[in-house]
DNA sequence: GTAGACATTCGAATCGATTCGATTCGGTAC
DNA sequence: GTACCGAATCGAATCGATTCGAATGTCTAC
């Protein structure tokens, strides 16, 4: 039935493989002569003991090469693992490519860890079933999409609690959200008002397909990617009809293509400005301008989105929305830990800032 | 005793918080008027059940808002949580931040994921203690020092699996390693042979240490980790002599930071070539180059290692040693497969390739 | 001398499932 | 009609600890 060969079972059944076989902690009271309740407390610390009980029964333990309690058996007992799940949108590689993705888990490791907590990396999509078979005491979903709403109603009926970075609110999952709409429309407003008029925009991935490929009037309908949709909004609230190109991935490859696609056309047809809706795409979209022999901001204007520090660009100070992001990952981290702790935990909303850098300006008037 | 307010248990013990009670498989076959083992085998999917049965107890189970096994206590009974723990040397941001360590993180991650695995990750250091309670059921090591040595006790107790990539070799533990002495030694020879005699290096951090520091003969006395301090020793075979600077981590900011040292100074003091013991810290290396008004290689030449490929980092092929770092991880993610099947699972060496690009050639004669 | 307070220690229940050996039952073969 | 077989189901033990209430022992106070 279960398709997990991996992981079966069945290998763990031989009682002992060569080793010692393992030895619990009521063999170490045994040996120490005292009950089992009596050596838990001597490991754990929390009850009264006599110094010279504790000593006779690490000394036990010593003896029988006991290194302290079984963590399966105390998470089931305690039912407590010290695990929180990140549940993550895309194949695990692709988010350790975003760095955005990368500083949110920054952040909610510098709060999770700091407790003693560890992090449990998941994906959704193939792993899926996974997340319903793992051992953890709360989810972090970092951006994503309406899929899991199967799993969450499994999480919830465990009292597991739930935080969500940037993805689709759901009832008791507590939202660390991001003003992707508004600071998308602040920084088409302020393209807008540079004086351009003939603008393109190259989007994050808008649903589960994975390709470089033309935004069409249909996406914004389909999105199911909060994040991409709710800056695509933002960018038609000023620019009604903006088109464009869809990429696969946050990466400056993708921006690099889909800018050539948009630039290598006649003069009069190109757009002035392109508004990238990642800071890794924007650097692509730059690149592919140069390549063309286009000068930045001059003959294009290129902004961004992220505010990302990205090594190895640093001939350009790029327009961008600056967005808290390893902030997100330590409220989500705080969350978590509040809702741990039995209490409640509020929504928490950040806001973008426009930085100003020197990748936008007027647009030169050339034959139009 | 314990220090780790943040998990603690207590706020766990309130019988239901709002919330209805939890129902369990005990209940779920109470109300399907069958036993707990044929509800299990229900769930499972392992023992013969005729149909009609399994019905009536999903049906049950939905009534209840069941919705599977907790995973807590079947790992507990089982033996197997399904997670594989990851411990990286690094605070996890560093690690995030270094190429190759992603590569690896995927590379396992494709292996394990595949099988429904999930991956924990955990760092050395301050959350240690949290390595020896964690539940799973095996372990990879990221480039990690003898600091493990403890907990790499426990691990083995408990009979849990241990994989170490570019590691210290340990009894038990499956090594998988790169021949990173050798491949040093093969670069170095690459430039001693262009002619380079006036040579520096710059590398990774050799300890705990993190800060940016002159290279002293000392240094590879006290060095504690394998990865730099072989490559080090690489690059000493043929340059007994060599001298330099250690970086705090890999980046390119502290290349930048240690080639400025390096270079801006009277021209026949400045090494005519410079081997930098990362692609990162090469790229950083070569920008500074160009800040001072140097050309490359022309008046310096600038080889790296891994094979990185560096997002914004395109004017120069890089002459490097290319290293498999994905498929290192894949062979860890294997191995640990292997280990959990009850097989043996043997070491695996990794070789690096030379890859001669343009930012190496011979020396320039200068008044010297 | 005895009651009460306090510190230790113990026994047994519990966490929530899985699993193994035993049992039941309908059906087939002779 | 009896013997036997396989499929379905059940009961009870088990995984390895934690925890709570009860029992024991010690010391102080009056």
């Amino acid at each position: 039935m279960s398709t997990t060969t991996l992981w079966d079972v069945s290998a763990n059944n031989q009682p002992h493989r060569g080793h010692p076989a393992r030895s619990t902690l009521a063999d170490v009271a045994r040996l120490a002569g005292v009950s089992g309740s009596t050596a838990s407390i001597a490991f754990s610390g929390d009850g009264s003991i006599s110094a010279a009980t504790r000593e006779k029964v690490l000394k036990a333990a010593a003896e029988l090469n006991y290194y302290g309690p079984d963590p399966r058996a105390k998470s089931l007992r305690q039912g407590r693992s010290g695990i929180v799940g990140v549940v993550l949108e895309d194949r695990i590689i692709h988010s350790f490519r975003d760095p955005m993705t990368i500083a949110a888990l920054d952040g909610i490791s510098q709060e999770i860890g700091e407790g003693g907590g560890m992090l449990l990396l998941t994906a959704t999509g193939v792993g899926e079933p996974s997340i319903q078979t793992a051992v953890f005491d709360a989810a972090i979903f970092l951006g994503c999409s309406p899929h899991l709403a199967g799993s969450i109603t499994v999480m919830r009926q465990r009292n597991v609690p739930m935080v969500a970075i940037e993805g689709q609110h759901f009832d008791g999952v507590v939202a660390v959200d991001l003003d992707n709409r508004k600071a998308a429309a602040v920084m088409a407003q302020h393209v807008y008002d540079l004086g351009h008029r003939l603008v393109a925009t190259v989007t994050l991935p808008l649903d589960a397909r994975r390709e470089l490929r033309a935004l069409t009037p249909a996406d914004l309908e389909t999105a199911t990617t909060a994040v991409s949709r709710d800056r695509l909004e933002g960018a038609r609230a000023v620019y009604p009809s903006v088109t464009g190109f869809v990429t696969s991935t946050s990466s400056s490859d993708d921006g690099f293509a889909a800018a050539l696609l948009l630039l290598d056309v006649a003069p009069d047809a190109r757009p002035t400005a392109i508004i990238a809706q990642s800071d890794l795409i924007a650097v692509g979209v730059i690149r592919a301008a140069e390549a063309l022999g286009l000068l930045v901001p001059h003959d294009v204007t290129v902004v961004g989105f992220d505010g990302a520090r990205i090594e190895g660009f640093t001939h350009h100070d790029l327009t961008t929305m600056v967005q808290p992001a390893t902030e997100k990952g330590r409220a989500a981290g705080r969350a978590v830990t509040e809702l741990l702790a039995g209490e409640a935990s509020p929504d928490v909303a950040f806001t973008c800032r426009l930085h100003v850098g020197d990748t936008a300006a007027p647009p030169t008037a050339v034959a139009r």
